[in-house]
DNA sequence: GAGGATCTTCTAATTAATTAGAAGATGTGA
DNA sequence: TCACATCTTCTAATTAATTAGAAGATCCTC
């Protein structure tokens, strides 16, 4: 029985996502720069290079040929990522009810806005 | 430099939890066949009992002997795994604004509930 | 108090995710 | 053009997560 490979960005791409989303196309060098300071995730320049590869494969990002090297940008919107993984988890815990778990964020996180 | 290992519940120990939070304590027998039923996860007995263990070592579930078997309940709130993970989710994406993140769940999900 | 059913523990294999080295490709300036 | 810096590709090691077999422990029942 084979384990299913995962549907959402895993935590390194989530991160790598975010910080495209806030600043891109990026080229590989400056993914890693961030990653270190931002993320505090410092990785090997080759180790970036593989992940947003995987990236470009999986189709959550654009890779265009800048000179010789490559640039890279989101393809997936932060709205939807982030709507993938709410409704899963809304799936998994509260079942299926968009209700029953924006009432659980009310009660739980301490919100002060609005 | 070594893989950190996630803050949340992996997949597999989200579907048990969820299984638990619904009906408790529950022997390893019964967590087995909810998961091929419930999750379309057919797994090994012997498979089930390691997460268990993972998962009570972990300090997310309870175990008593109950005679000869083990019986399994959660130690963690739902409410609380789900916070952790939308507080995650928060400051991954929406650079810890409630409201930004809150924003968006109301603009992309359909709900139709108040 | 022996046999069988049912558990657990121990151990290890497999896969996804992460990490990175080494070698080759490419652009650039002297 | 040719040395050098900078990229990429290829390959493989490492770790977390998942999966499960085999052997030993325990309880029940006759």
């Amino acid at each position: 029985m084979v384990r299913p490979a995962s549907e959402h960005p895993t935590e390194l791409e989530l991160e790598i996502l975010k910080i495209l989303w806030d600043d891109s196309p990026l080229p590989v060098r400056e993914v890693r720069s961030r990653l270190e300071t931002k993320a505090n995730r410092p990785l090997a320049h080759s180790s970036v290079i593989t992940i947003l590869n995987i990236m470009h494969r999986k189709k959550f990002l654009n890779r265009r040929k800048e000179g010789k090297s490559f640039l890279f940008s989101p393809k997936v919107l932060k709205e939807n990522i982030a709507g993938d993984f709410m409704e899963d988890l809304m799936s998994r815990l509260f079942d299926g009810s968009p209700s029953g778990m924006m009432l659980n964020i009310l009660e739980t996180a301490d919100i002060d806005s609005e």
